[in-house]
DNA sequence: AGAAACCGTACCAAGGTGGTACTGTTTGCG
DNA sequence: CGCAAACAGTACCACCTTGGTACGGTTTCT
């Protein structure tokens, strides 16, 4: 299930403010002051964001967190990825603990295919959004292809 | 928040059940069956999706629902609207009882405005798709049109 | 009259979310 | 060396949503 919680959008916002100061080191207090949010939320996001590798940190006195890499390649989905995990609309192909699929209709299941289309078309919106455009702030009018969409029975997966 | 709960991939499941068969009342108990789920949950979805509009309900014995629309003109989009509510992807718009903004920051936000952009793009995509696609199980390619992204340098990732 | 089927509402357990607290550990600096 | 700043890790809690159930009421067909 997609959803984009408060946490991930504190996390864009932290993002964000690091990236527009390419390579310094800021306190997780300076960035919480600036949006006026509670700062463990703040610390909070920042840890899962280094663990995912999209800040780096630098502990003790004078420490804080840093964006070192390119803000053209760091894309949103990469963002909301690192804080929420990996999603689907809809939980099609979960299983449970013994492997066996939680649904029991999958094969005819005439809502799946499409759902697969329309989450592959999030994706790739969110894949498609820099970091760079985030921190300028830019507003896209990104749109879905009508011409792709009407094209039926374009793949078989799975 | 955007999100596609359990209930509503259900409703999507009715739906796509009584537009296979138009104009043909169908007692909820056949389409709970069909599926394997729970009944009451069924009728639950079926309850909103009258209230919504989408399906005819007859009461009394030989009841059921039916669809009597027209399955290329409802979309996914009124679908998901009618069984989620409305929903944005952040709450940057939401006010409390005083109609005081909660978001302090929103004048200056940096997420804001793409992610209302994001937000469109997603809407479109609902919207795109008509419940005559879902009903053939077709399965859309949908991407989002680059030339419309505001900014030409896109970063060739995915 | 009785059964079939929808209607409305209320209820509950479980899990997720937002938020807080507290105890380390690292590092710069006087 | 010792202190303070700042990140790291973990645990905890209140609240809300979600999935699911229950039950009594109303309509309609036979």
């Amino acid at each position: 299930m997609l959803k984009i919680s408060r946490l991930t959008d504190y996390g864009l916002l932290a993002t964000v403010y690091l990236a527009r100061k390419p390579g310094e080191v800021i306190a997780a207090r300076e960035i919480a002051a600036f949006y006026h949010l509670p700062l463990p939320m703040i610390t909070k996001v920042l840890k899962t964001l280094h663990a995912g590798g999209i800040v780096h940190s630098y502990r003790g006195s004078g420490g804080g967190y840093s964006f070192d890499g390119d803000p053209d390649v760091v894309t949103l989905g990469q963002i909301i990825e690192t804080l929420e995990g990996p999603w689907d609309l809809v939980e099609c192909e979960s299983v449970d603990d013994a492997g066996h699929a939680l649904c029991s209709i999958r094969v005819a299941c005439p809502s799946r295919r499409m759902m697969f289309g329309i989450n592959r078309a999030i994706k790739g919106a969110f894949e498609q959004v820099t970091l760079a455009e985030l921190a300028r702030g830019a507003m896209p009018s990104a749109v879905i292809d009508k011409h792709e969409l009407s094209s039926p029975r374009v793949a078989e997966r799975v």
